[in-house]
DNA sequence: CAAAAGTAGTTGCGTGCGCAACTACCTCGC
DNA sequence: GCGAGGTAGTTGCGCACGCAACTACTTTTG
């Protein structure tokens, strides 16, 4: 039970101080795992439901994300031709760009806030136990 | 860095599963957060900026939850005799009868979701993983 | 002891999000 | 192949929060 309170007063700390390294390149958390999501899909696109789905945002929650990253032109919407209620968020090449700049900044981050500060055994640890809690959640 | 990934995104899914639980009793998790923490406190009561920080909400965001939870009558706001800037936030009987009727529900789902999933060599990463993570954080 | 600086709490405003309702489209059963 | 029901995305609305500005009080400093 200690290990609950610790965790869930650490880990809101840890996102903000994690997220707020992210502020030089104008960007929130939220706008970094949206263009981590793209990059990381084939095609550097992925359907809009899916995108939410993966971001654990709600269908109107991405569309209002969605108006800053295209607006600044670092995602475009592209419709799906075999689906015309379906459409596409495609990381640009200016999205891109922007996301290999930052993403080493961000690894950094992680490393020194929480990855350096542990020992290997509890970096496995915290490894096996999210994806354990993860896959529970998940089932119910 | 998986760990990382899998932290990230099971955690949010694991909080708002167990806050989920708390709505029967008609709390979200920052109002039982809330009341924790006084009925934590000596005499369940803290000064409202002390209570902002234990809860990582700025002063503003503390003066409307309280809103909430005084118009409940679950919490007194109680003004300060020696300093009359500071007021105190003070759990009513009501509001502590509440918590003791929320608080084993609460555990419960802290157990079925979290530890229960989890070996024992892996609570005690994680609690001693977020205890270093906190100390980093609060000595930058 | 007066002025300056700091601190506690509230209020106005902007933002990000979810829910519910809506539109448009697809799919399935008859 | 047509109507019922499901799915994708958007929009209206409300809520919780942070920031900055404000008030009121206290502490520090000269």
């Amino acid at each position: 039970m200690k290990a609950w309170l610790g965790f869930i007063t650490s880990s809101a700390d840890l996102v903000r101080a994690i997220e707020k390294d992210l502020e030089p390149f104008g960007l929130d958390g939220g706008d970094y795992q949206l263009l981590a999501m793209l990059s990381d899909a084939p095609g550097h696109r992925l359907k809009m439901c899916d995108l939410a789905s993966v971001l654990r945002l709600s269908r109107s929650g991405l569309t209002r994300r969605m108006e800053g990253v295209v607006k600044a032109k670092y995602v475009a919407r592209v419709r799906d031709e075999t689906d015309g209620r379906a459409a596409f968020a495609l990381l640009t090449p200016k999205g891109f760009d922007l996301l290999k700049r930052a993403a080493p900044e961000h690894l950094k981050s992680v490393r020194r806030l929480m990855i350096d500060q542990l020992s290997d055994a509890e970096v496995k640890a915290i490894g096996s136990a999210f994806a354990k809690i993860g896959k529970t959640l998940r089932d119910e």
